[in-house]
DNA sequence: ATGGTTATTTAGCGATCGATAACATAGCCT
DNA sequence: AGGCTATGTTATCGATCGCTAAATAACCAT
């Protein structure tokens, strides 16, 4: 069962829905290689073999080394497509929109980031890459570090009425907004990875999360700010926990 | 260089340290293989090779079969003592000990909840189990949904002085603490998947998450019940979202 | 000591996987 | 129409991996 597969090659001929077939211009049998290594590996990981790949991309598997020098510079690719394409540089200054209500702002904020990044591919991708080679999502993880979250502090200190206080935000106020962060993207982790369906609306666990958030950060974020400044003035110290976790 | 690794077998009779080596009583090694198992599995993922294992136990790889019928059984009896072997029953009674305030029962719980299971091979072989296999992710959840969770919501509300309120928990309000879990949770996903090294020690991340949780929820938890009522009545009903997430 | 039991090793099979070389053909240009 | 270029396929190699059968050696009872 090996040649049977060319069989209907000649049916289709302008139309090569999914299994493409044919001779394809090179830029486009090359996307359509990476979108089928994205969905493929973001299901059974990248130890997925490359023979199971061209089948269900209906080409041979000696054709994807034609377009990739071996199996790790497709898997790089299938990295970069999905994480260097759907970071949105706009979340900050939307972040930063005072003429919204933070609330607001934070809403949907992660009603546009969960679109981008809170599908099964980008999730489980993800998450395969951080188990194997953690250098992507350190990468990643930096990303939201530096840009994102400094942005974040800052409205979360205007929120809690500190005004004026543009000193560099902390490590532990940023690790504190990771915590919301945190918890949204693990309502996305059961979704996707574990394949629990979820019993509520994801908007409506985001709203009830940022107001939860919010709220309790009136009263929480300024002592976290003070005991920060009492307690470690050093920018950033790298102080671990004394029991391992 | 096969036969090489036994040269040094003879050298260590009754100080098999670390390479464990000669005769064991069969209860002993099959113990050692399934410790040595986690680790590497832990480490490299379920796709790692028998013959590998072996070599880092310092035994044969066939011996490996004598013990497990095939490398599926190994993993099986891994997850069984990962997963089976670390959850604490007494965690609920914990949560309800109403002599303690509602914070420090967080705080201890989550202290010694993350001692169990916030550590590199829990937190690995759960992510690399939930991706090949969600069944185990979704039995475990199901026990935290199930045993933990509804205790969380009660104490909820009654810290938030909605006494009497035996009613049922609604998914709304499960959901709703999972946020607080979820956070702490992927705070240790960031230290032992993508290695990122903590910048805040883990308890006092804990201290505010739970701080900020419980001062959040003065105003929220009580609007989330509310608001449950007047919308689905209904215990469990599976409605998601309109946006795929 | 010795023989029997059984834990452990040696040797190797069959299947699979990444990768390569050689061959075939579709499509454009003149 | 014919040929040239580049896309795609067939066939296959070498290494690896799960697994098994047969040989070996350590421990125990007598």
């Amino acid at each position: 069962m090996s040649g049977v597969i060319n069989k209907p090659a000649r049916a289709a001929k302008a139309a090569p829905a999914s299994p493409a077939r044919a001779r394809l211009v090179p830029a486009a049998r090359e996307r359509q290689i990476i979108d089928g290594a994205i969905a493929y590996f973001a299901e059974v990981g990248f130890s997925g073999q490359t023979r199971e790949l061209s089948k269900r991309l209906g080409i041979t598997q000696p054709l994807l080394y034609r377009y990739f020098a071996n199996k790790q510079a497709l898997i790089d690719q299938v990295y970069q497509t999905v994480f260097e394409g759907r970071w949105n540089p706009q979340w900050v200054a939307l972040l930063q929109d005072r003429s919204l209500p933070l609330r607001e702002r934070l809403i949907e904020f992660y009603r546009q980031y969960a679109k981008a990044t809170y599908r099964p591919d980008w999730i489980r991708i993800y998450m395969y890459a951080g188990l194997s080679n953690p250098a992507l999502n350190q990468r990643y993880i930096k990303l939201i570090r530096q840009q994102l979250l400094p942005a974040y502090c800052r409205e979360m200190r205007h929120h809690c009425g500190m005004g004026a206080l543009d000193a560099a935000v902390s490590d532990d106020e940023l690790e504190f907004v990771w915590n919301l962060h945190g918890g949204i993207f693990y309502f996305a982790v059961r979704h996707h990875v574990y394949k629990v369906r979820a019993k509520v609306d994801f908007m409506r666990h985001v709203e009830f999360a940022v107001d939860n958030f919010l709220a309790g950060a009136l009263s929480t974020y300024p002592k976290l700010v003070k005991s920060v400044a009492s307690k470690a003035p050093s920018p950033s110290g790298a102080k671990m926990s004394k029991k391992r976790v």
